[in-house]
DNA sequence: GTTAGGG
DNA sequence: CCCTAAC
């Protein structure tokens, strides 16, 4: 079988697709997109010019529907040429250049495969957030990562009452700003995070991590491949679970092992439909500088002085969840994120068998659902995948590079990343269909007329990561979930105590959680795949022999601030605003850090500027009459109390101010 | 990073 | 919810 390796040379940094709103970062603040500009905008152009030209100056046609299919295919004759030169890197073993034992990581698809959790000086760590960073002289491998927290239950709000000794500490705080290089752990309790933004996480990936020309060597220690995440953490575990967001659980019972896989919410309703509209640069003139487009991507000087100067994105200032509905939402806001179909192939078994990259198109993988599978001959399925689009790819290059070399540092790249570590990602109407064992008919795409809702996106594959091999049953995880889902979604108080104690308990909502109703049902078996944002490509590129050309993944996360996305709407429930009511009664209106620290701790989808919005949509809501209230009714008896304490607390604030003016 | 307030 | 200013 030949693999279908045809691209739609559409560089996804190369395309300027239209966003809903420009943006910045997740709080308000500008500095990315000044950042951005002042120093991208530069680099853009030179890239884009020379794509541009070396575009032009192909003799070879961009894809097209004949080929499409049938043959591997590249674009550029030097492709299979470049190819054989440098072997199949992707291919390659990644073991061939290195300990295995010693975790090198060599490649993509290894690097995939580790990035589930580790142990770091004993202690396991999941890798919510982490980066890597390479240093060539030393050839060592460093990471570092944030750990969201790993403070214990018992050290939440929810079981002192005591709000005013500033709380919690440094760590605190950096869970929710990100990606930090604080190691420092507690204790040996550590939160597993099923979502599937680690991907992304791998900031910067550097080439040679991928390139399989260096030894890459990390400070991990066992064999992360077969670490099992779910098995791996016998203490008290907090859990962080999200569904499609940041709906975090946090349970107080020592578990043996939770986890949550997350149903990141796919793209909702906004997502783009027409998935054939491509923001290819080729089709997008009018966005195009000096006759060839402009890009939005980052491009940053990789080498200079002939040495790598790679240095990875720090996103200090990225918040995760904007960051994962941005990409969560990008395969239908660009389709240049990751799939371009439009077309169909027909295939007989209904199957496209491209090494994988179609293969979960096929309703024979719907077999295993228990269903009685249609016959193929009953209905078939046609389609026709026009063109994949490869995930995100950042090039950066010198300007005194020549097209040949860009064309070959490309190619590398591409070829890499569609040499493994990849898998197909279906979308259906703009939500992704992450249960394999739908039938098409199930999941609509046999009604699809014109495929115009059916999208394919490539992804980096590491669901087999966050599976246990140790547990068969797919079921578990969910179970547990679910378990603890409703657990920890009782509100967390005591009855009857309530504004009677002179230590009422806390309301705290870390442990809310709730499932995207947007999303495609799923079975937890199909609900650990990547979620489109880790469509991010790890890319390998050939280091130094490429005339100082490096490719990095495009750094979505830390570029691209138009991209960003508008949080969904989460409305507050009742038990929320309770839990809300009984903080500002407590605090006051003028401490909404504290607040969220006391009752929506864990809640990362609740910032304190939500809940002072809130706040301040609720003493709207209690001066306004019954009838004109929209949404959930909140009960009068809170509204009063939001009227009271918004009383109270505005009174004493005068009052201070008084005292402060005399 | 937080807070406050307009949009 | 977003966006900013101000601190």
């Amino acid at each position: 079988m030949v693999l279908q390796r045809r691209l739609d040379y559409g560089f996804n940094g190369y395309q300027v697709p239209e966003v809903p709103r420009a943006s910045r970062s997740a709080r308000g603040r500008v500095p990315i997109k000044k950042k951005l500009e002042a120093n991208q905008i530069r680099a853009f152009e030179i890239l884009a010019s020379v794509a541009g030209k070396l575009l032009q100056e192909s003799e070879h046609p961009l894809p097209t529907n004949d080929s499409c299919g049938k043959d591997a295919h590249f674009i550029f004759d030097d492709t299979t040429k470049s190819k054989q030169e440098k072997g199949n890197l992707s291919k390659e073993d990644p073991c061939e250049r290195g300990s295995c034992d010693e975790q090198t990581l060599l490649c993509v698809g290894r690097m995939q495969e580790c990035q589930q959790s580790y142990t770091l000086n004993g202690v396991s760590h999941s890798q919510e957030n982490f980066s890597y960073e390479i240093n060539r002289a030393s050839k060592s491998f460093d990471h570092s990562e944030s750990i969201y927290s790993n403070k214990i239950f018992s050290d939440s709000p929810l079981f002192g009452d005591s709000v005013e000794e500033k709380p919690r500490g440094v760590l605190k705080r950096k869970l929710e700003t990100g990606p930090s290089k604080d190691m420092s752990i507690k204790d040996e309790r550590t939160q597993i995070l099923g979502n599937s933004e680690d991907i992304m996480k791998v900031e910067g990936m550097p080439p040679e991590l991928v390139s399989c020309g260096h030894d890459v060597k990390t400070s991990f220690s066992g064999d992360c491949k077969n670490h099992d995440p779910l098995l791996c953490h016998c203490a008290n575990i907090k859990v962080d679970s999200r569904d499609d967001d940041e709906n975090c659980v946090r349970y107080a019972q020592p578990l043996s092992v939770v986890k949550e896989f997350e149903h990141p919410p796919d793209a909702g309703d906004e997502k783009i439909n027409n998935l054939a509209a491509s923001r290819h640069w080729r089709v997008a003139p009018e966005r195009r500088i000096g006759g060839y487009s402009r890009n939005d991507g980052k491009i940053r000087q990789v080498y200079r002085h002939g040495r790598n100067c790679y240095t990875h994105q720090r996103s200090q200032k990225i918040y995760p969840f904007k960051k994962r509905k941005f990409f969560n939402r990008m395969p239908l806001a660009t389709p240049d994120r990751g799939f371009n179909c439009e077309s169909i192939f027909n295939s007989p078994d209904k199957r496209v068998n491209s090494d994988n990259y179609c293969a979960e198109i096929g309703p024979s993988s719907s077999t295993t659902g228990g269903q009685v599978p249609l016959k193929s001959s009953d209905c078939n399925v046609k389609l026709s995948i026009k063109s994949f689009k490869v995930p995100d790819l950042f090039i950066e290059i010198p300007a005194t590079a020549t097209v040949g070399s860009l064309k070959r540092t490309v190619m590398e790249a591409v070829t890499s990343i569609l040499g493994d570590g990849l898998h197909v990602g279906i979308l259906v109407r703009g939500k992704k269909v992450r249960d394999d064992n739908k039938t098409l008919l199930q999941t609509g795409i046999s009604q699809d007329e014109k495929s115009r809702n059916l999208g394919f996106m490539l992804e980096p594959k590491r669901a087999k990561l966050t599976y246990s091999p140790r547990s068969k049953d797919p079921s578990l995880p969910s179970g547990r979930s679910r378990e603890l889902t409703r657990h920890s979604a009782s509100l967390v108080s005591q009855p009857g105590t309530s504004n009677v104690s002179p230590n009422p308990p806390v309301i705290n909502f870390g442990g809310y959680v709730k499932r995207d109703l947007n999303a495609v049902p799923s079975l937890p078996s199909t609900s650990i795949e990547k979620t489109p944002q880790a469509s991010q490509a790890l890319v390998a590129v050939p280091p130094i022999s490429m005339n100082a050309l490096a490719v990095v993944p495009f750094h979505r996360k830390s570029g691209h601030p138009e991209y960003v996305q508008r949080r969904i709407r989460r409305p507050f429930s009742v038990p929320e605003v309770e839990a809300l009511v009984q903080a500002v009664e407590k605090l006051g209106t003028g401490r909404w850090r504290d607040v969220k620290l006391r009752a929506f701790d864990g809640a990362k989808h609740r910032t304190y500027v939500d809940l002072k919005d809130k706040w301040k949509t609720l003493v709207h809501t209690a001066r306004i009459s019954a009838q004109q209230r929209r949404g959930e009714p909140v009960p009068q008896e809170l509204l009063d109390r939001v009227l009271a304490a918004h009383a109270c607390w505005s009174q004493r604030r005068a009052k201070q101010q008084v005292k402060a003016a005399v």
